[in-house]
DNA sequence: GTCCTATGCTGAACCGCGTTCAATTGTGAG
DNA sequence: CTCACAATTGAACGCGGTTCAGCATAGGAC
């Protein structure tokens, strides 16, 4: 039968990246031991390594999902989200905390992962950011419809990354006594203001 | 002799915070091993010990060291700056930019650290950033002189959250040829335009 | 059906690493 | 000097990722 083998190493892969989803969701990144996989997947140690080149590789089948889930709620947001670019951005930027909140120990996988030194980024990362991007870029277009490709893109990825940062040390300090609500108004708030029209360009 | 069990104690643990600082300097925080350790100390594996309750501790007194660094660096620019908050605002992210990029391993390692889920942030931690926020939240109350003491705190989290996130996405990168004046761009486009007068207050 | 070979699968064994603790060495009071 | 106690040592332990020699299986030839 042409294919057998295939076929079940695909489900191999799908059973492991399921059973590895949920282990990291439950015990983070650090919580993932080949063996308890195995024994999960009720499948020799060494199967692992069949169908991924290292734990590694499965952990990064993982963060592809997680990062497409994550793309995928940014886009609902966005869909139900009010005409108002600003008001587009905050929505995005709050479901991208939430999103983090919900999800925190794969969304922190998605960054604590090894990545090899002058290894490229993966295909699907870059093309699930590039989507990301897009999102944010759109609005920002639309307030400032002067503004260079080359700013606009600057403006993005700092807008970006200063999400990214609040929802960080946000949600690092969330056992601290952080409130979920003061992210959102830090969110809302470097949001509303760098969209305001006091223009610096 | 009185002590001179505590000496040899106190100068072995300056030796180890010295190496593990130069190792993980050199080759980050997980090229840190306890044997090469104890063999560039010229002292017995179990001697680290002796002084540290585990390699977490030793690698919390090299971040306490790093804090400290990034701490003088960021005061000696303020002292520097003009007079102009907001410009005294771009100079600290600027300078913690450049401590960043240039203690890349250090840096990482400020995050990287194991921290126990529950277990509070240690008191030198706590001191370190309680300085850097007053750094910001001194020129941000000059500029902002009706803002709530809470509205004040929450925009100083805001902003270093998001130079933090900056620093954080664009170093990542940079081996991908984002280039570092583009990260200095954009701590400067989010503090000015955070800070323009256009109030949302 | 039976044999045979090639291919896939298995899990015991290997290695590296943090950590421990029984055995050894050093210390200083009497 | 002696002794009792403390400090130090490094071999050994446990754990976890990865490997690979040996076993199982599939499927073609007859």
């Amino acid at each position: 039968m042409a294919g057998k083998v295939a076929e079940r190493r695909k489900v191999l892969r799908e059973d492991l990246i399921n059973i590895a989803e949920a282990t990291i969701a439950r015990d983070g990144l650090s919580g993932l031991r080949a063996r308890d996989l195995a024994t999960q997947a009720g499948c020799a140690l060494g199967a692992i390594y069949n169908v991924f080149g290292d734990l590694n590789d499965l952990v990064l089948a993982v963060n592809a999902r997680t990062f497409h889930a994550l793309g995928t709620d940014v886009a609902a947001a966005l869909a139900q989200a009010p005409q108002d670019p600003t008001d587009q951005l905050i929505v995005m930027g709050q479901a991208y905390h939430s999103f983090a909140a919900e999800h925190h120990n794969l969304w922190r996988a998605l960054f604590d992962v090894e990545r090899a030194e002058g290894e490229a980024a993966p295909d699907w990362y870059l093309a699930e950011m590039g989507q990301l991007f897009t999102y944010i870029h759109d609005p920002l277009a639309s307030l400032n419809p002067k503004m260079t490709q080359a700013d606009l893109l600057l403006l993005t990825k700092a807008l970006f990354s200063s999400v990214h940062g609040i929802v960080l040390l946000g949600l690092d300090e969330a056992s601290a006594g952080v409130r979920s609500h003061n992210i959102d108004a830090m969110i809302s708030l470097i949001l509303k203001q760098m969209t305001a029209p006091k223009s610096l360009w």
